[in-house]
DNA sequence: CTGTGCATGTAATCCGTTACATGATTTA
DNA sequence: TAAATCATGTAACGGATTACATGCACAG
């Protein structure tokens, strides 16, 4: 009761399973594959909340397999909770990023030091962006739902990587500017 | 012993503390105006984050005041884990995005509601934008060291919610783009 | 003298991570 | 028959949020 409704695992879980019926193994090697970049979870996390789903009535044990292997299925209430939580629940935003954290305190670190951040933060959204471009290339354009919206996910992360790189750069170019002023004055 | 060099709290803390000394009511304060958006902190998690820092040495209660007031100010020691905090550890990237999460089962909702969710997330991002805008206009543009840096933060702010703005917008014109090819077969 | 703000703390609960623990089944 | 994989679970710990609880000091 009161299974609250803002917690993400929970409806990450239930989209998994809007997929096909899996059982927890199968469902940690999806979160693996699709989701480890958007909502990851651990083999611990997961047997928890299926149990919780379970309990709850948003999906049931469809089937039992070999080895203790229990197949999960979607209920007809899980997904109704599903649907509400896409189309009603308003998303939360980020609230927290260690990166932007760091800067704020850039100004303790000498103007050489917060620079070498800055190029480094370009450098690795670089290296994210050539990663993201060989993916989308091995992605096929015309697979089943979850392609039209993984691309989305993808095209996404593209224009992140490139507006942090690009972030980045002018920004370490900046604090060279406020050094150049500085020695100046 | 063995306090973890991945947690943030304890740099955001050192950090608002390079700034001079404050008591844990000071700080909340900190905490709420300017690092609300980066990393918000509760009453509750600051007081027991200031007593583990006193036990470590990294700040002490310079000065106490009426009220059972504490001040604390930051230690020599605090201000070299600060440093190398900034400069020695890479900063775990942000991993989950419960917007993200939702684009990937959009698929679930009719294309119509994908579409909207999409443009509430366009409308969200400028509005967002618009704000950031009145506050850029209000900051001085040079008074000391948190102005330098803290105009970094903001202008990652508004290209990352023009970023936004633009990604959701393509996106549902993507959705229904799909949608109509799928009406044409 | 009353309300507002200053000021600190504790308890309960939940989410997430790491590590521990166990065992069955298939495949080479 | 040994190794890899399938498969599930528990325990310990720490971080984050919400709520509870208390009380002093100052301004009007």
């Amino acid at each position: 009761m009161n299974y609250d409704d803002v917690v993400s695992l929970k409806h990450a879980t239930l989209g998994l399973l809007t997929y096909g019926p899996a059982s927890g193994y199968d469902l940690l090697q999806k979160f693996r594959d699709s989701l480890a970049n958007v909502w990851p979870a651990t083999q611990s996390q997961l047997y928890g909340e299926l149990g919780k789903l379970a309990d709850a009535g948003l999906v049931t044990v469809a089937a039992e397999g070999p080895r203790g292997r229990k197949e999960y299925a979607i209920t007809p209430e899980g997904s109704a909770e599903l649907r509400h939580w896409l189309g009603e629940v308003p998303p939360a935003p980020n609230r927290r990023s260690e990166m932007l954290l760091r800067v704020f305190f850039l100004g303790m670190l000498t103007p050489e030091q917060a620079q070498d951040y800055l190029n480094d933060r370009a450098t690795v959204a670089a290296e994210l962006q050539g990663e993201l471009r060989e993916l989308a290339k091995t992605v096929d354009p015309d697979s089943g739902p979850l392609a039209v919206y993984g691309r989305l996910a993808l095209e996404w992360a593209l224009r992140f990587s490139a507006m942090q790189q690009e972030w980045a750069t002018w920004a370490a170019e900046e604090v060279r500017r406020a050094q150049d002023g500085a020695a100046a004055d």
